[in-house]
DNA sequence: ATCATGACCTGTTAGC
DNA sequence: TGCTAACAGGTCATGA
């Protein structure tokens, strides 16, 4: 389910009940995820108080009392949503259907929040694809998680001068180029594909088409930087986009989705003014592409 | 080294 | 209506 925006908006929809709170209990109701969970994962969870929280491309982050970061991937279809459990005051938190979801609730984390009281949050996966695991704060960058991420597309380390660096002499197409976490990281299938339509490139061209011969950018290169950081912070600025389970951690739903320009729209016209191409689909890497052959070159 | 592919799992939907 | 096949926001291990 989620690119960076979904994962942000989690971020941001847990981080008023999470940080500042005491973990008072972790119930995980089965051993494993996509990886088995850490050793004496709930014990080692349990007393800490949660500083803040984080987020690293698609990895979301609580950062712990003791010098632990509990990390935390939500895979293909993780969500969490929030619920009150005493007569806490939180506005508008999501009263849900318990019996709905129960089925793929698989960690359950008990908070005492200062201001708001006894809270939980619950992470919900049917296909898990996530996974959680406990590091220590101070090796956090070498983690084998965290390592070989490529820059975040949020902040200025993009441009269109990294993006040759990076690009020079690969002959792998845009579109995986683009979803490599190694060099952007945070994108997925839909951003990928809604910015490369927004910059007006094939998604089929070969990723080091972009560079000069002496590794310089090519022309394409800033416009397509400057669609990365306008698509995924529109995205963000919405809500995510929920295509069946992404929600918002009050259970509202994001509403990116009704702003695609290709993504999931194969056989309608394409939307940029004067165009009058239609969106296809094609599949690259095994995974569907969307895009306009008319204005996309 | 680089790249494309299948595997991991379950749920939903398109098509017959 | 009911069955089956294809497909889904991500990543990792494989083999060419």
């Amino acid at each position: 389910m989620p690119e960076l925006p979904e994962v942000e908006t989690v971020r941001r929809g847990l981080a008023p009940v999470m940080e500042g709170a005491v973990i008072t209990a972790v119930e995980a109701r089965r051993a494993d995820l996509r990886f088995p969970f850490p050793e004496r994962f709930a014990e080692r969870l349990a007393g800490r108080r949660i500083a803040a929280m984080g987020r690293r491309a698609k990895y979301l982050t609580a950062d712990l009392d003791d010098g632990t970061v509990l990390v935390m991937h939500l895979g293909m279809s993780g969500s969490f949503r929030i619920e009150v459990t005493g007569e806490s005051s939180l506005p508008g938190v999501f009263h849900h259907d318990r019996s709905k979801q129960a089925a793929h609730d698989h960690v359950l984390f008990h908070l005492d929040h200062p201001n708001h009281g006894k809270v939980r949050a619950i992470y919900n996966d049917p296909r898990r694809f996530g996974f959680m695991d406990l590091i220590a704060r101070s090796g956090f960058d070498q983690h084998p998680f965290f390592r070989d991420l490529g820059i975040e597309p949020t902040g200025n380390a993009l441009s269109a001068d990294y993006l040759a660096a990076r690009f020079a002499g690969k002959r792998t197409p845009l579109k995986a180029a683009l979803l490599d976490q190694k060099l952007v990281a945070g994108l997925g299938n839909i951003y990928v594909c809604e910015a490369l339509h927004g910059a007006g490139l094939s998604p089929k061209r070969l990723a080091g088409s972009l560079t000069t011969k002496n590794g310089r950018p090519s022309k394409h290169l800033a416009p397509l930087t400057d669609e990365i950081r306008k698509v995924i912070a529109r995205a963000i600025e919405a809500g995510g986009s929920s295509l069946r389970d992404h929600r918002q951690a009050d259970g509202s739903l994001g509403y990116f989705q009704h702003q695609f320009a290709v993504y999931d729209r194969e056989g309608e016209p394409c939307p940029k003014p004067g165009c009058g191409g239609t969106v296809r689909r094609i599949v690259q890497s095994g995974r569907s592409t969307f895009h306009c052959p008319s204005c996309q070159r």
